[in-house]
DNA sequence: ACCTGAACACCGTTCAAGT
DNA sequence: ACCTGAACACCGTTCAAGT
């Protein structure tokens, strides 16, 4: 079986790595290699097609146009997400994880929570993690209309804050050039700002992950006390 | 003076209608009228660079890159909201219609949100907006930390909604459509997703309007909670 | 100093023509 | 049916050359 048979392959192309086939899940795993290594920015389909050893032509087989790529690359990496839901626990810590996970996701791949703010999503993954927050916030005892606003706002925020994040001005920071931000603030624009000058300090304190935590935290307080105060129809 | 006196300008260009000036603040206005005609997608030095009778190279006197422009875009429109507060009457209902405001804005031109969150702002209206903002919380109260935190949480909630209702696939559909979405859901999936097809109704329910105000209630309302939970340093 | 034409290195998408 | 080369209509940015 292994052993070399120069009849099985067309002998002209021997030496090449293996064409991949030309396929709708071949374009996307491209797509994904090219957005891991180089970025968002160089996921074009001439981008793709000269992975793939062809034209940007032929992808358009398989895939209708950009949007459409960029739709289906969203709900491959949210695959894990909906995967490791943990199924035991407190109905807040659980949630909490849930968005944790799907809040990493968009922080290791920063660009995609761009392409989950513009499009709206509607893939399978995606609407299983919708599916999964709902049913924790309705074991949580959030009134249903609450519930279906706060999806919304439960996922709007660490796609919000990871596509804040991953701009270019505040990858390329670093803390050092925060403080002296603030310190700017603080000093030189003391008379014109002055309440930003008072939060200075708390303004760039925190990681990352703690902010995004207290948020959580926040966006659940307000939901039980927002609902119950306005019961809704 | 209104007399016909050709010699005032140069005889060959007597009709054009008076090239506008190539000032950093020219530039700006272009790309604002480009911008409320035709949408972000056409605000390329190109374009800009056609509409006021030059070529693109001519920009790059006055303008760094393109998010340079962008930013200076974003600012400019940012001027009525601060110039527009109330300065009376209870800080909570002041913070909202601030807000409000805000909010107004990236919904009347949508595609400037999506900008608000990839480029960080940092021109002088978006600084007083901040700064008001963080006035009337310390007013209302919030620890200086939670208020640090919260003020991003404020101003990041407006602007990823305006993003997420600025794409094209939500602006194309009408409501028909998206309850025509819920009754799928409900109907063909609720095997599949048995809690967003309980939620069906709701999940489409309330006017934007609403459902932003809604928000902005959760989050002062968690912030509050929040910060009396967790006190912070 | 300011402005410009022309070029460089890219895009997404379409389409007639091949296999 | 699938694939392709070539073209169309665009981009941002740079740079030598003009004024």
């Amino acid at each position: 079986m292994t052993s070399s048979d120069p009849a099985r392959t067309p002998v002209s192309r021997r030496e090449r790595p293996a064409k991949p086939a030309l396929t709708r899940q071949g374009i996307i795993d491209a797509a994904l290699t090219i957005l891991r290594e180089e970025g968002l920015g160089k996921v074009t389909m001439r981008r793709i097609a000269t992975a793939l050893d062809t034209g940007p032509a032929s992808l358009y087989v398989y895939v209708r146009d950009t949007e459409d790529l960029h739709a289906q690359i969203l709900d491959a990496l949210l695959a894990p997400v909906t995967a490791a839901s943990p199924g035991a626990g407190l109905w807040r810590d659980r949630l909490k994880a849930l968005l944790t996970s799907y809040r990493d996701v968009l922080f290791a791949h920063p660009e995609i929570a761009r392409m989950a703010l513009s499009t709206q999503p509607s893939g399978p993954n995606y609407l299983a993690l919708c599916d999964a927050i709902a049913g924790l916030l309705n074991e949580g005892g959030v009134p249903d209309r609450a519930a279906a606003w706060g999806l919304d706002l439960l996922l709007l925020y660490p796609t919000a804050i990871a596509v804040e994040q991953s701009s270019q001005k505040w990858a390329t920071l670093k803390l050092d050039d925060l403080t002296a931000l603030a310190a700017r603030i603080t000093t030189v624009d003391a008379e014109r700002y002055p309440h930003l000058a008072r939060l200075g300090d708390d303004l760039v304190s925190g990681e990352g992950p703690d902010r995004a935590d207290w948020a959580l935290d926040v966006l659940l307080d307000g939901m039980l006390t927002a609902s119950s105060r306005s019961p809704g129809s």
